[in-house]
DNA sequence: GTCTATACTGTGATAGAC
DNA sequence: GTCTATCACAGTATAGAC
């Protein structure tokens, strides 16, 4: 945790207070804030951690954010740009978006998903109330009216349930087939739990639905 | 939160240093800390306030638990004992029974689930490690087996998914539907969004079906 | 713009009085 | 068994030198 070189100087030498540049440090530290509230949550990273892992000085966390509170602010992004698409989505395409949602976010190393930063940072109660009311707004709002049928509303929550299952079993959690199996291979089962979600109740056209193994495009 | 009362005072006086009851104070302190870790994580949560929500003095945690980590570890229960009814369930009853897994628990301001207590403890990683053996060993690998077909490990994953993301819309995100609604009212739906994993293929009654996956068997 | 030094608070943990 | 006092340290945050 201490490590002589955990400052990584750049190579040589570093008695200039290294180079003047405020968006880079700036940067810098948003990348590395990001990363440690993401995988620590809000309480489990300081500011001296995050400055350490941007090669940064820890003052000058609160030159750009003014606070820790601010830095967090400033990089727990809005989960609504994630929801943002399934509103003009059409039904059809649901259950494969349902499934890029959990998959595509980037593994480990990479900015982690806001929703685990969200989860993991429960004093931040503002960005919890905003993942809350996020999910609220798309799903259980704006998603549900699009469903016909009774109880559009549990139905779409139960679709973004399933949506924060399987991310976090790939990420939290880190069960051994979801977290290394690639999409392609979840997407058949995804998409069979999926529809009947999407339908008003269980058979409507028992013999048209038939098979949607085989088909189902690509 | 810190209200006068707070202390809750055996009514009348309290000179003496309470009662002395060790046990009293061990459980007081237990149920306490369960509830202050589940809801706001280890790092969360401050040997004071635990000793404040048990109306018992901090010192005393040293005394019967040794350490802040030694008595997250005798309240962080595991969660294989949420899990292991799985093993001998027939498979006609684990719908149900991912149903309850998520809706039972405690609501808030009881001992919070211990899924969601291990989420916001990300740095007690054993507590992590733990949970993603007891997820693996009953689902990905005991309940995998007794299920026909391909990808038996990653459609038993996708079912424990989906108790997890049921689990914590409901506690942790708190959607107004799933949060409030009765479990009878979301159990058709997981019933008809559960079964397809349990089965071989996608028809189950169908047999004269194209299906190109192998036959449904049973 | 960057870094050092430091003030101040809260935390985990211990010793010892009662 | 319970509680007070306290230590040593990590935490956020600020002031000011360079």
């Amino acid at each position: 945790m201490d490590s002589p070189d955990a400052a990584k100087r750049s190579g040589s030498d570093r008695i200039t207070p290294r180079k003047y540049d405020s968006a880079g440090s700036r940067a810098a530290l948003m990348s590395a804030a990001a990363r440690c509230f993401g995988k620590y949550g809000y309480d489990g990273t300081s500011i001296r951690d995050i400055a350490k892992a941007a090669d940064v000085d820890a003052a000058l966390v609160y030159r750009y954010f003014g606070s820790k509170q601010g830095l967090f602010e400033a990089v727990a992004h809005h989960a609504s740009a994630l929801f943002e698409p399934l509103r003009h989505l059409p039904l059809e395409d649901v259950p494969d978006w349902i499934l890029r949602l959990a998959f595509d976010g980037p593994g480990e190393d990479e900015i982690p998903h806001p929703v685990l930063t969200m989860l993991r940072s429960p004093s931040r109660e503002e960005a919890v109330a905003r993942l809350r009311s996020d999910v609220t707004e798309i799903f259980s709002e704006h998603f549900a009216r699009r469903l016909d049928g009774p109880d559009a509303q549990v139905r779409a929550e139960l679709l973004a349930a399933w949506a924060l299952g399987m991310t976090l079993m790939r990420l939290a959690v880190q069960t051994p087939a979801l977290s290394s199996v690639p999409d392609s291979a979840v997407l058949p089962y995804v998409r069979k739990a999926v529809d009947p979600l999407l339908r008003p109740c269980d058979e409507r056209e028992e013999t048209n639905r038939a098979c949607r193994c085989g088909r189902g495009g690509e």
